[in-house]
DNA sequence: AATATTATTGCAATTAAGTTGCAATAGATA
DNA sequence: TATCTATTGCAACTTAATTGCAATAATATT
């Protein structure tokens, strides 16, 4: 619902979103950006990319929201998703290549289901 | 591991969760003991106490952690974990009766899960 | 194309959640 | 009881995120 005006940093938050799948904070990202854009900026268009389903987020296990491009889960109904991971060796999170049924649950009504994973990412696997 | 000394913050606490099912975060638990303990205090002691197995927490999309009592999940191994809940009408979270089994995925080593559900609670359910 | 409208931005200040250093205190242990 | 060391209170600090407001720049209107 929100309209998008496209300037010049959101393009360039499009873009970059574009070419690196990897989910990332907000913080890691002002550091590939220093100079171009205000801090609160990057949360203001963030929200906004979000909220149009250009971005998908998840609060990590340590606070930190990340944010990865958005994939349509499945092609008939948003009955799935996929989970989040987190290394905690290096840090790096990603979107895992699997998805996890929404669970119903009696008297509840369930609209989002967030999955996060730690453990060690297949970089950090000797 | 971490030796835990029965003191009577921790003595109050443990007795809190004894008897409040729900996940409550510090600030919510700090309104209840106003003048009993310092912030801090309450931050370390449920720190050791989840080390100790004896609560857990999960962080909810609000990025704010909550602690509940720990209950050992199945009586086998622990590879399934129960989803966590939290209302977007009233903001009350729980821990769900039900078990999701932690996925395996190829080249990642997982060692934890948390399943974070979001909607209508029963409550709130007209 | 010029003008009007309003979404977006930068900046600085503020909030919220959680953390830390250190001296004082109080459980546990001998 | 004396000793050891985990725990606490306090104040200061950090990190992530939010907000108000005036200035700016997309977009829509004429």
């Amino acid at each position: 619902m929100p309209v998008i005006r496209k300037t010049k940093t959101v393009e360039l938050l499009i873009n970059f979103f574009n070419n690196n799948d990897k989910p990332i904070s907000i913080l890691e990202l002002a550091d590939q950006f220093v100079g171009v854009m205000d801090k609160s900026t990057f949360y203001r268009i963030l929200e906004r990319l979000e909220d149009s389903n250009i971005l998908h987020s998840f609060i990590g296990h340590d606070g930190v929201k990340r944010y990865a491009k958005y994939k349509k889960q499945s092609l008939d109904n948003n009955a799935e998703v996929h989970p989040h991971f987190l290394c905690k060796n290096c840090g790096v999170s990603s979107c895992l290549p699997i998805t996890i049924p929404i669970p119903s649950v009696p008297n509840y009504i369930i609209d989002s289901a967030e999955h996060l994973l730690t453990g060690q990412c297949k970089d950090c696997l000797t």
